[in-house]
DNA sequence: ATGACTGCAAAGAATTTGCAGCAGA
DNA sequence: TCTGCTGCAAATTCTTTGCAGTCAT
């Protein structure tokens, strides 16, 4: 199939071995209509449940979420509730969280827009901006 | 001394009993000159080397610091490393955040503003807004 | 006296690590 | 064949919890 062709090249052009294991983690993270957001423990269980025979390995889960952020496939997230999510967006955009409900909702970049960022202090750059707008139920 | 005094005022009006532990406590973090930013930790081992007699436990800083921060006393920050920083200086203002260093550094509140915030989703309100700007060494 | 608070140790959650065996080039 | 990758389990790190004893009011 060819989806299959293009996530073999991805992860062949990031150096990184097409092995089953990255090929179905990336066949079910890429090539969705929407962003999609997760931690590696609910990644874990989505693609373990639907396959119960072959299961990956947590471990597994753990390294191929990061070799994929690593080579920019991913972008990870820090909330208000010390977990890492990760973003199949990777391009430049913003979150609003709730931590009721652990649900991270794209941002469109456009939609915001920083004013008069300070200079980093001396021998820093800065790397880039992470905002993140905390929101809760109207009935708090 | 006149300190002390206010720090069990400020305990007692915010309900909490001023013990030996939060006075002490207390009498590290507030009423410095400078504002301060730990974690849990690094608290632990700043007060308890001063005080290598009548040591206090972890878990009283824990809930100490969750006291002063459900008080108002403390702000807690969140940071691209997955740890829980404090910061003494409870009002509006971003941060600096340099992974390398662990380094957290106060931004004036007023040299940053945020325009085109986005409605909150339908049923859901903004609580508050994190920005933190990441930064690394020049020579990265 | 009666709650609230502390300290200890154990438990928990998320993540990392070490290493033997396996698989892709 | 030769690294790189996987899987398992143990280890680590940060944080929370249960509970008996202690302290503030």
């Amino acid at each position: 199939m060819k989806d299959n062709l293009k996530i073999v090249d991805k992860l062949r052009s990031s150096g990184l071995r097409p092995t089953k294991q990255r090929v179905k983690i990336a066949e079910f993270l890429f090539y969705r209509e929407k962003t999609f957001h997760f931690t590696v423990e609910e990644l874990d269980k989505l693609i373990n449940l639907k396959n119960n025979k072959s299961k990956i390995s947590l471990a597994t889960f753990y390294n191929t979420v990061h070799a994929f952020t690593n080579a920019g496939h991913l972008k990870e997230i820090l909330t208000k509730d010390n977990k890492s999510y990760f973003d199949t967006h990777t391009g430049p955009h913003n979150h609003f969280f709730d931590q009721k409900n652990n649900e991270l909702i794209d941002i469109n970049s456009k939609e915001i827009e920083i004013k008069n960022i300070p200079t980093a202090p001396k021998g820093k750059t800065i790397k880039d901006v992470d905002i993140i707008i905390n929101i809760e139920n109207d009935s708090h």
